[in-house]
DNA sequence: CAGCCAGTTTAACACCGTTAACTGAGCTAT
DNA sequence: ATAGCTCAGTTAACGGTGTTAAACTGGCTG
């Protein structure tokens, strides 16, 4: 029976090293240049064994991008666990989310169809995005306990300021350093949550 | 020599062709399905006349990119031209941009590669981005005579927002009535251009 | 009529996502 | 033992992509 659960363990090593060569890829080369089968030349395979892994391209994006998502939670909930004034936890849940963008471009770019990088199934059907989005929300919440609509709207202005300043960071990289934007981003999120007060 | 002339009018009127139906397929069946074959079909050529009018697909994109921008400082310095009063200027040209993106999202999409559209040309070399920028900067500066720095970091801020809340707000389509964000955007918008008083 | 030249097309290259058909090795049942 | 089956993995193919070189076509000129 052990020979089954070796079988398993080679599956997932397989399936996992078809996702972590196509975010190197990426990593090095953009969303663009990701082929299937450039990622069986990394992995040592032919391109139809990437299908025997994922029903298509599109899939694989998505497991990466819901794979991002599911680190953001994690992350949001580590926060919301550390501290306790919704203040703290709003300003610190931004910089969680700026320095994932920075230090995994790649995975951002993914999750919000950036630079190339393009997978047709839906962003806000992944079950992790919603995950996300009641957490902060929540967060929103224990600080002003308004109608379910007003909390929308926050948690929008708050996703909006920070997903701009993130994306415009990365695109104007060669004109302003990342300190400089960084700087700026963490100033007007601090703003943000003390406004919310 | 009017039959040089004839011959130059049906050059620009097969250029621009090429342009309006790069953008009808864009805006019908999304960038990530425009090819350069589709599009010849579509003017009744072969696909190695559009070569004749662009180096490659990129330099066709940028140049839509550009006509985007080019529309957008002409909306910008109609706007100026109109009002005298900082505040109501910057709100107006926040609106012009919302409008626009609205309008013709395949614009402003290839404008930030956003969505399956992608054009390796970087973004902030074009002359008429520059233009833009400085524009806005202008009339920030109209606001508050500060520091080239400090209105480059307003002008980050304000760029930041918009475009934060635009591609938010294209996204969450779906969740969230394109009536509902505009609201919450001309709010932001009407609140940041105040706050610079 | 020959030759040239501009405009246009065909054919090709190397790539893409994806699928069907095939191979070969190991296991099973007679 | 051998015939047959299963299954991981392959090759080959389809229709598509951007792009380029070569070939063609038709009208004007010497």
């Amino acid at each position: 029976m052990e020979v089954l659960e070796r079988k398993q363990r080679n599956r997932e090593q397989t399936r996992s090293g078809i996702v972590s060569t196509a975010k190197d890829i990426a990593r090095r080369e953009g969303w663009q240049a990701v082929s299937i089968r450039k990622i069986a030349d990394a992995i040592e395979y032919s391109a139809p064994i990437v299908y025997e892994y994922f029903d298509s391209k599109d899939v694989l994006l998505d497991e990466i991008r819901q794979e991002g998502f599911r680190h953001l939670r994690n992350e949001y909930e580590r926060i919301t666990k550390l501290y306790r004034d919704p203040e703290k936890r709003l300003y610190e849940i931004s910089m969680v989310q700026w320095e994932f963008a920075v230090k995994q471009p790649e995975i951002y770019q993914v999750m919000y169809n950036l630079n190339g990088a393009f997978c047709a199934l839906p962003v806000h059907e992944g079950q992790e995005t919603q995950a996300v989005s009641s957490l902060v929300q929540d967060i929103i919440f224990s600080f002003i306990p308004k109608s379910k609509e007003s909390i929308r709207r926050l948690y929008f202005e708050w996703w909006s300021i920070s997903h701009g300043m993130i994306t415009l960071a990365m695109m104007l990289k060669g004109q302003q350093s990342v300190e400089q934007s960084q700087q700026v981003y963490q100033e007007a999120m601090r703003r943000f949550a003390r406004s919310l007060k």
